[in-house]
DNA sequence: ATTGGTAATGAAAACCATTTTCAATAAGGA
DNA sequence: TCCTTATTGAAAATGGTTTTCATTACCAAT
């Protein structure tokens, strides 16, 4: 998969799509950007160099996007959807999260790929069989408490 | 846990809460019905029996019930969440499905605990102590297509 | 370069699941 | 039975996302 700067721009075309300054701005703001932004923060992020841009237009493109294979979708259940971009394949096959119940901070980990192979090839032949379920794609969220959120916890129990 | 009929009258007067019958009427639809209902349809199957219930009230007993870990809260992506009700505590825990691109549909996979055990419980120390966060549950999704879509697939390029 | 067909855009309106408001009701301790 | 107050249901509000539609601007063909 090409990397280098813009390297979006042939894929865009490549899907048929034209390349227009709204949707290079967003995909700037995407692949510079913290991960797991709303469309309103992209749209404020894109607006401050791009202040024509619509709201409408980034919910657009950003599903064009993910039918492109090129951003993640999800719901973390804050009210809002938030989108990814896709910076290499194995993103795409399996991604990982751990969500603090209390802040609702997201953390991506992709560490444990190596270790994870060989055990979910193995659940995923076992379900594929069981359901004659044919398994692209997963994802694992670990729900708990982050770093800051234990810590306040603790302070507000000394006091 | 305590799991005879009625089981959660005192499950909920635990909390201090009331037991009325609205509340009652959706646990019963809740432990009776298919998983993974929407609000709408819980309203819909307590009205049969109760035509009094207000989607208002549906909404308010899903959420005491969640907060008092009896039910369980999800967003597959398909614009409206849905519940399940927890048969057992393990389901808190850990939860996985095979969620169909396609059609949607969803699938509950519980299987795999014995196995699952060990693989995760590694993964977990390793990420705990690498982000500092304390796991508390964890869900799996798997993503990919169904058997009946697979068919319906195939059937239509064999035309 | 210029042109023309049409995909893409943005403002406004519509949509729709969920939440809030508030007066009426009923659970359950005294 | 009485009384406090948590709970309820209808209606209205909320807010993220989608639809509509007239205008704009890509870009392939000239
Ligand atoms: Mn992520
Ligand atoms: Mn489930
Ligand atoms: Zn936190
Ligand atoms: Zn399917």
């Amino acid at each position: 998969m090409p990397r280098g700067p813009h390297w979006f721009h042939r894929r865009i075309r490549g899907y048929g799509c034209r390349l227009t300054l709204p949707r290079q701005r967003i995909l700037e703001v995407l692949s510079r950007s913290s991960k797991h932004l709303s469309a309103e923060e992209i749209s404020h992020r894109v607006h401050q160099v791009y202040p024509a841009i619509g709201l409408t237009t980034v919910y657009r493109t950003l599903e064009m996007l993910i039918s492109g294979a090129m951003v993640m979708k999800f719901d973390f259940g804050d009210g809002r959807t938030r989108y990814e971009l896709i910076k290499d394949q194995g993103a795409l096959i399996s991604h990982h999260h751990l969500i603090c119940r209390v802040c609702l901070k997201i953390i991506d980990c992709a560490e444990f790929t190596g270790y994870e192979r060989g055990y979910l090839e193995s659940i995923k032949k076992k379900l594929s069989k069981k359901y004659k379920f044919e398994i692209r794609e997963h994802q694992t969220r670990f729900y708990g408490v982050c770093e800051k959120c234990k810590k306040e916890v603790t302070d507000y129990a000394k006091r």
